[in-house]
DNA sequence: CGTCTTTAGCGCCCCCTGCTGGT
DNA sequence: ACCAGCAGGGGGCGCTAAAGACG
């Protein structure tokens, strides 16, 4: 495996290294999870004991990362979208959601149903095709058969 | 070097809307 | 016409991991 990584100083690359190996002496005293890092267990833990630390000045919501608030405020109060479409004028908060508009264009399903010939732009809508294989005399095997996706029948 | 902060990413769930087929 | 089921598009939050910044 060749690390691409360009990290301009030797700690950096050091530090980076680690994540090649599975490394995870911290862990959690509650549901005995591992993590790589004391801020990651201690996020971890937050979400167990409903800590919040990073409250909203505008609202009364509460988060347990920073990352979550910044997130929280440009939905709900500063209505910054960095993620400009290059194709329409949608704008999003989040890249994932760039990301999944941008499906919209380009047409691609990458979310393939296992048990029929439907594919999704998203993975959540995937999901909620399969409840409508989960009805009563559903067979996989058949099912999956009727799709071609079975070798050697 | 360790910790805190920022950024990136996946996942989950929900809402609204339009289409379609059955009644 | 009405309704239920389904899919498309999108908003919002939960959580983890990696990289950046800093004392």
């Amino acid at each position: 495996i060749v690390c691409t990584f360009t990290a301009s100083r030797v700690s950096s690359f050091n530090r980076h290294m680690r994540i090649h190996s599975s490394e995870k002496p911290h862990m959690c005293h509650i549901c005995l999870k591992t993590f790589r890092t004391v801020t990651l267990l201690r996020n971890h833990i937050n979400t167990h004991t409903g800590t919040r630390p990073y409250k909203c000045v505008d609202c009364d919501m509460a988060f347990v990362t920073s990352g979550e608030l910044v997130r929280h405020r440009r939905y709900k109060h500063t209505h910054e979208k960095p993620f400009k479409c290059s194709m329409c004028t949608y704008a999003s908060v989040e890249a994932s959601k760039l990301k999944r508009h941008v499906r919209s264009h380009t047409g691609e399903r990458p979310f393939q149903c296992l048990l029929c010939s439907y594919a999704s732009k998203d993975t959540y809508k995937l999901k909620r095709h399969m409840r409508t294989h989960s009805g009563e005399c559903y067979r996989p095997e058949e099912a999956r058969e009727d799709a071609g996706l079975l070798e050697g029948s």
